[in-house]
DNA sequence: CGAGGGAAGTTACCACGGGTAAGAAACTGC
DNA sequence: GCAGTTTCTTACCCGTGGTAACTTCCCTCG
């Protein structure tokens, strides 16, 4: 009666295991970080210390990790951009400052803003519109509001609201990837078309 | 000596090939036309009556050929904004044309755009950077150029011409994924955003 | 006209990643 | 002590991108 060469499946000996959902969270971000925005569900598991269906059942699938790290990333960027505006008014300038906070966040966790951006399996790019929804929504609120505040039109927060993120997520792929563009100047040009437009003749708000 | 059952590798009878490039890459359309932006490339050879080996020899990589079909895309994107514009001069009027043109155009190829701004393998998120610059390229050029007859800082052409794109396709996005956003609104709404800017009053330019 | 060598394409294979099923040890309550 | 449940692991399946091996065609050259 020799013993198998190798464990057959069974739990091991050690006792209960105290990995929790933000365990493998917190993995998945160390093993972004380090290893690139390709990280697997297996290197994720071995980051815990766990195996692979312990990912799957503390979080879910990889649409799942993926969508668990972008509310991550996202809550990141409003802090970020709170503690930029940190209690101005709505101005020229305080715009410009919360997407320079927006553009150094991504900067700042640059693999993982491409994990979470980046491919999945099956609907790629519809993963990406849940992501963006978790600005989209907070800023429609916030237009709409200011918009009705100020007498105007508030229909068009939808649509401002994804195209500013939209905007946003692109200049942010595009400062992460090139090395000449520098993200308060990329802010300060953005900030510029947002609030004068392409027409506007620049005031000083 | 019995002849084997399942042939073995070798050239095929039948007299030479005639897919070029282009016919892969016109099987290609028509695969993901039919089964969604997750065709595999065994589907495309199929979809070309060969198989994958000559996809790999004719057009490259998965990658390549997202990139080459990015160029398919965007060139028609191309000409339908031309079309839309047809020699209007650069209005509000014409720039919602522009981007309802650019939008409407996503919407008729539905899984071609999201094949080729979603997954590949690796640096998913850089390669959907190749292909804004596709648009985004141009469309600097021609910012740059209009801002320096105005006599404005033609420097923010780049910050313009990304967030632009980005913005577009974000906003083409949701308008797939939405039933409710209707292109022509959202046109309208994004060029009343971007030619007056958040605080600009109505003009009737 | 026959042999040799490249060109062209197919089959078969590998690696790897997401996701799941099967199974063993450890707890739990009686 | 002992059945039943919980918890975790190992092992596996499948699809996909990418490539190697290999066979046949065809053209050229002696």
């Amino acid at each position: 009666m020799t013993r198998p060469l190798t464990r057959r499946p069974g739990r091991p000996l050690g006792g209960q295991l105290d990995v929790s959902r933000d365990v493998v969270l917190d993995a998945a971000e160390r093993v972004i970080a380090r290893d690139g925005s390709t990280a697997s569900i297996d290197a994720i598991a071995a980051e815990a210390g766990v195996t692979k269906p312990i990912v799957y059942d503390r979080v879910g699938s990889r649409a799942d990790v993926a969508t668990a790290l972008a509310e991550r990333l996202s809550e990141r960027m409003a802090v970020a951009a709170r503690a930029a505006l940190d209690g101005r008014g709505f101005t020229r300038s305080s715009l410009a400052s919360f997407i320079e906070a927006n553009l150094r966040t991504v900067v700042d966790h640059r693999d993982l803003f491409l994990y979470v951006t980046g491919g999945s399996t099956d609907q790629t790019s519809l993963g990406r519109l849940v992501l963006a929804e978790q600005s989209v929504t907070p800023l429609s609120a916030a237009l709409k509001n200011w918009r009705q505040r100020a007498g105007l039109d508030p229909s068009v927060s939808d649509s401002w609201a994804y195209g500013m993120v939209g905007m946003l997520q692109m200049a942010s792929l595009w400062v992460i990837g090139s090395s000449t563009a520098d993200p308060r100047v990329v802010a300060d040009q953005l900030a510029e078309l947002l609030w004068f437009g392409l027409v506007g003749e620049r005031r000083t708000d």
